[in-house]
RNA sequence: GCGUCGGUGGCGGAGUGGUCAAUCGCAUUAGACUGUAAAUCUAACGGCCUCGGCCUACGUAGGUUCGAAUCCUACCCGACGCACCA
């Protein structure tokens, strides 16, 4: 495959989404238009069953740097996912099986090929960061700690809050960027990109490449999704969107953000074209509802998880239930028995998670028949035909045979 | 190994014999207002029932007591200090 030196491309490739470039943009872009193939990798440790819209920018990203013919590398961070990044935890996080972490990324490279394309002319090529650390002896090990110092390690104000803090840090967490540092030296890449949180680790693998290889590997670092608290939207809030989420649900997460993400969120995550873009903002400065845009966000976003048609569905759908107050399509549908009470169908179909959560529902208005809009106010009724809503998002069908 | 302090609900953090299912803050859920936004206000926030109670919970296991998150003993875990080892 031929390297695409189109320089419009390579611009919005160094600027689009991007929080920042080792050693430079200017050295990036050398390389861009040398018309040299490069390798490019993103590692990610499969510490959850499933990726989330924070892998999706970087992935975005790569699906770019694809397009332009160069190699890409999808790195798994298998090893490294048991140890834990202490990146952004102040607490030490629980290490992980291996057995985890396979059953983790399972379904990463389904949904990551969303973004990126495995076959074809210019394949990604899917490495497991095992294939080196496991078989690497404990000498090798110190052979390649002794290149860090403690004090470089401890230049992450990670480490250091947590010093101030009195709280702990285990030495395998000081190791880890490293750890990740050495997957560049093991991929013998030309660079590595990742969210803006990973520079401190990323330009730790910069330094080992020139050390151990002589090598300038450059640092793509994105910009993160942050809500307004600047609180990055990690799969550990429950603000994030992952990727095994429905077309609706997804569709949903995205209107429940705040609304000064709505720009920032095209600008990183879509395609839509930064002059556009601009004409929002303008828009929006001067008063212009921000639901509108962000039903469309919501739309682009779905669409490229799942797809156009999907997303439609979920527009349609979102439209119905929210703004009109509607019954949505997709809702569950469940056959009982006469006299049921309608709490033991909501606690099986494990829609509520117990009576006492049912009758606070109840209690506070909650619970709505939706064919006669009627509030239910006796938490014992008996379930009848017909659809129920509980709470904001929660709806389920009865038949009743 | 010795000593000191500490381990409480999703998190942070009170509570030091009964009135403690445990102040409070955050998070969460629901209601009002809306645009499933924010802000705000209100309420709920271990479980179960006939709403008066019952059961399970304050690191783990025992014990003292009419009664324990609170006292005692042992054990586990952590922080700090000292020692040991160099």
């Amino acid at each position: 495959m031929k390297i695409d030196i189109n320089p419009e491309k390579i611009d919005e490739v160094l600027t689009r989404g991007i929080e920042n470039i080792f050693p430079s943009a200017d050295f990036l872009k050398a390389k861009l238009l040398s018309g040299q193939k490069l390798s490019i990798y993103l590692g990610i440790d499969p510490t959850g069953p499933t990726l989330h819209l924070g892998h999706v920018i970087q992935l975005v990203r790569l699906g770019k740097l694809q397009e332009l013919g160069h190699q890409i590398i999808l790195l798994m961070g298998d090893i490294t996912a048991m140890i834990g990044d202490p990146t952004d935890k102040n607490a030490a996080r629980k290490k992980l099986t291996h057995e985890q972490v396979m059953e983790n990324l399972k379904e990463y490279k389904k949904q990551a090929s969303k973004f990126i394309s495995f076959d074809g002319e210019n394949p990604v090529l899917l490495k497991f960061n095992s294939e080196w650390f496991g078989k690497m002896s404990f000498i090798d090990f110190l052979e390649l700690a002794s290149n860090g110092t403690v004090g470089q390690m401890m230049k992450r104000d990670m480490f250091r809050r947590r010093e101030q803090e009195e709280k702990e840090t285990y030495i395998h967490e000081l190791m880890y960027p490293l750890m990740q540092g050495y997957d560049s030296v093991a991929l013998d890449v030309d660079g590595e990109i990742g969210g803006n949180d990973q520079t401190f680790n990323m330009l730790v693998g910069r330094d080992l490449m020139k050390v151990l290889k002589n090598k300038e590997k450059f640092v793509i670092a994105t910009k993160l999704l942050v809500d307004s608290s600047g609180q990055k939207m990690g799969k550990t809030d429950g603000n994030a969107v992952s990727l095994d989420q429905t077309p609706e649900d997804m569709f949903g997460k995205v209107m429940s953000w705040d609304d000064e993400l709505i720009i920032h969120g095209f600008e990183i995550i879509t395609d839509v074209p930064m002059s556009v873009l601009q004409d929002m903002a303008d828009k929006l400065t001067k008063g212009a509802n921000p639901k509108e845009m962000k039903m469309k966000l919501a739309k682009e976003i779905v669409s490229m998880c799942h797809s156009q048609e999907e997303a439609e569905r979920a527009e349609k759908d979102f439209e119905k239930t929210f703004a009109k107050g509607g019954v949505p399509d997709d809702v569950a549908e469940v056959e009982v028995a006469e006299n049921v009470p309608l709490v033991d169908i909501l606690l099986t179909e494990k829609i509520i998670e117990s009576k006492t959560e049912w009758r606070r529902l109840v209690d506070g208005g909650a619970v709505t028949e939706m064919s006669g809009v009627e509030k239910i106010t006796d938490a014992n009724v008996v379930a009848k035909t017909g659809t129920y809503k509980i709470g904001k998002r929660r709806f389920i069908k009865i038949e009743v045979k």
